[in-house]
DNA sequence: CGTTGACTTCAACAGGCGTTGACTTCATAT
DNA sequence: ATATGAAGTCAACGCCTGTTGAAGTCAACG
């Protein structure tokens, strides 16, 4: 056997946690519905993690996977990063962990200590190697708050102007201001 | 009597409603809390507003109050901008709308609804007469994606560099960024 | 066959939730 | 003094939550 049983059924639980929660965000995901979706017993959820905040972490984790922009055009470096962003966010349709941990973040002191985990250990240490120097972590931070402020706006919130653009047009528009 | 008694602690419920929304979001604040907060009874909260969720859309119901920008000089129409909403987050310190939105918006669908809303009505009508023209929603919303992302790592995830940037040095960076 | 041991289900618990309707309190107006 | 109506309290309802421990199922092994 490859893969034992109550591997596989682990990855199910997982699955359908990651879509719930990055559907509706942590607190109005029940266990209930990730063990319905699952197909299987509410209680199996809990022997297998835990408790409902260690399914959490679990389905939340994840990296960025930012891609390598050291032989890219420099003036066009924003850009890059805008189109892998972008491209990650609809790409996973939910069942990432940027959404989950977006969707949580602002109610949960947890998701949001996450989130500053995965700024400092992979957004930042990005940033400085593009371009380091002393104002380099304000500089990340700047970039973060605009990227997802747009992730916010578009994918969350769904302000129409911002769902309508075509994502190239936000590379382009984004990318110039990333620049910066 | 100028004002009724009902009529004061109408305003004490929405005062502690209020803060919790803004300090917890919507889910995690209880009835009870807000009325415990209030030094009331839970049922009368029930009573003078109908629901939570009806109380919440009063306590989330607020103006951007935009500054009036048509006499400064057009090169700092940014940094007034970025100002002026920095002031206001600071200023209600976690009673104003602005907060309990952003702080619900993200799992709950009123919620968004409601930002949609003001994006509209506030936003998009200033920004139009500053600059109008065709892509006028456009910058709109990219201007709102700057600063709720800005206010969002600020304010709510707390990104350590953002929370050190002195105001001043925000104002000027992202006011820059929004003169674009 | 019988017995493990992993895997899964079942029923229930204790506690919290929003909300309700009947009751008390109390100042005012007759 | 008594009646009226608003202002506020109380205890409880039904529902849903995360979590638990005991019981069940089923394939593998001696």
């Amino acid at each position: 056997m490859k893969v034992s049983k109550s591997e596989r059924t682990r990855r199910t639980i997982v699955e359908a946690a990651r879509k719930l929660f990055g559907e509706k965000g942590f607190d109005r995901t029940t266990v209930r519905e990730i063990a319905s979706a699952a197909e299987i017993d509410p209680a199996l959820v809990i022997r297998y993690f835990g408790s409902k905040d260690q399914l959490f972490a679990q389905a939340a984790e994840f990296r960025l996977d930012l891609p390598d922009v050291t032989n890219v055009d420099r003036s066009r470096i924003g850009e890059a990063l805008v189109q892998h962003y972008l491209a990650v966010w609809e790409g996973e349709a939910g069942t990432g962990g940027l959404p989950i941990l977006l969707r949580s973040a602002t109610s949960s002191e947890t998701a949001a200590e996450q989130m500053r985990e995965i700024f400092l250990r992979q957004v930042l240490p990005a940033v400085r190697a593009i371009k380091g120097g002393r104002g380099a972590s304000r500089r990340a931070a700047l970039v973060a708050s605009q990227l997802l402020g747009v992730a916010l706006c578009r994918y969350i919130l769904k302000f129409p102007p911002m769902v309508a653009m075509p994502r190239e047009m936000l590379v382009v528009e984004v990318g110039r201001t990333i620049q910066r």
